[in-house]
DNA sequence: TAAAAAATGACCCGTTCGGGCTATTGCAAA
DNA sequence: TTTGCAATAGCCCGAACGGGTCATTTTTTA
């Protein structure tokens, strides 16, 4: 059973380009190729894999994600795209891309995608993956030290952790403002934070508290 | 210039077909292999790329990535694992993993995988960028939240709970920090708390991100 | 006992945040 | 079709925080 295809793509030597690669092997059955969204979604005939320019006149390819998804159950899509750019990564996995190569991908890279999103995987080329995976990171996986912190500043870690401003902490422990500032400092110092929040996240992943 | 290679796998047939498949081509040097992390960080040597089985026996692979990470800046590392499993790839990946590949890879695959780490890639098998993806994806994002936070609002959630500030939030979702500060002043409204710390420890505590 | 570490306190300055407003756009449900 | 929510963006103001520097006292440890 064959994998079939549709394709929009504006820029017509590249299309063609598809067309060809798509056809040469018995594996794959080339169905549709429009230079539109709007052509595409009136001319739709289902298929397993629908390979989406990003960059298209009109509606372009992220745009056109949920229209393509509610003609069609599920059908596979993989984006086109130049640049392996930040914002058009995300918003097109949350649309619900399920593969996003670079146009420069040897016919080869391309066919493999297609496979990959045919059997229910993901396809990305390895920037994009790093950045994906960048994006559900911590700001710094830090290779620092883990040092230890003081007993007065692991119990003034726990007021923290439980939302308390300054002048509330120094009340409960009977010290200045200035003091907790003092301690808090030397805690983020350690800790290699610079801020509430992230002393927190920290606290609560590390289960310094 | 070759890439220099560590290993950590507990199973000496597995170790063994992989240092033979790293020592055959001169792309790739081998340097170590370790049936333990223990033994692996006594024995430490600087190397581009460590493989690092996700099932160990004492220090396991996910708990390995921070150790390894403070002995040498930025050593790229792939995980190796039998199963393609939700949990483990998140954490792996929270924790700073460059790759995610599974055992029954082919020899072709390791090697694309190491290679694309080296060059500051990511790399993933299909099923598991399929799984990161999914994880990006808004509907899967948090199905138990008790309180109703937009979609929009989950995202700065997660984010403010990376210890980004808003400016850098800003960026990353390419909207305006005031925006950023909008949507964060909604979340104190529905989840009744008045600052960063309290809402990142509220995050954790309530187990919403 | 001398040195080091911890706890306490203060000042200045600039940044970031939190609360209170208003407003526009787009989409979806009623 | 109107109503409402979500997302976007701006303004003002004061509170809180973060970084830097310095100083004194107590406790711990070498």
């Amino acid at each position: 059973m064959s994998i079939s295809i549709g394709i929009v793509e504006d820029h017509s030597d590249f299309r063609q380009s598809l067309v060809y690669l798509i056809s040469t092997f018995s594996d794959y059955r080339f169905e549709w190729a429009f230079p539109s969204v709007e052509e595409a979604l009136e001319n739709y005939v289902e298929t397993d894999v629908i390979l989406l320019d990003i960059n298209l006149p009109g509606i372009n390819g992220i745009e056109a994600i949920p229209l393509f998804k509610q003609k069609q159950p599920q059908p596979k899509i993989v984006m086109l795209t130049i640049f392996e750019d930040d914002r058009h990564i995300l918003e097109a996995i949350k649309s619900g891309a399920d593969g996003y190569i670079l146009k420069k991908s040897t016919p080869g890279k391309i066919l493999d995608a297609i496979e990959q999103v045919y059997e229910g995987g993901a396809a990305l080329t390895p920037m994009v993956a790093k950045q994906v995976m960048l994006f559900l990171q911590p700001e710094s996986v830090n290779p620092g030290t883990p040092e230890t912190l003081t007993v007065r500043e692991k119990e003034i870690l726990l007021l923290i952790t439980q939302g308390m401003i300054n002048e509330v902490i120094a009340g409960k422990l009977f010290i200045s403002a200035q003091t907790v500032r003092n301690h808090i400092k030397n805690i983020y110092e350690k800790l290699q934070v610079h801020s509430r929040a992230q002393v927190v996240a920290k606290a609560f992943r590390e289960r310094l508290i």
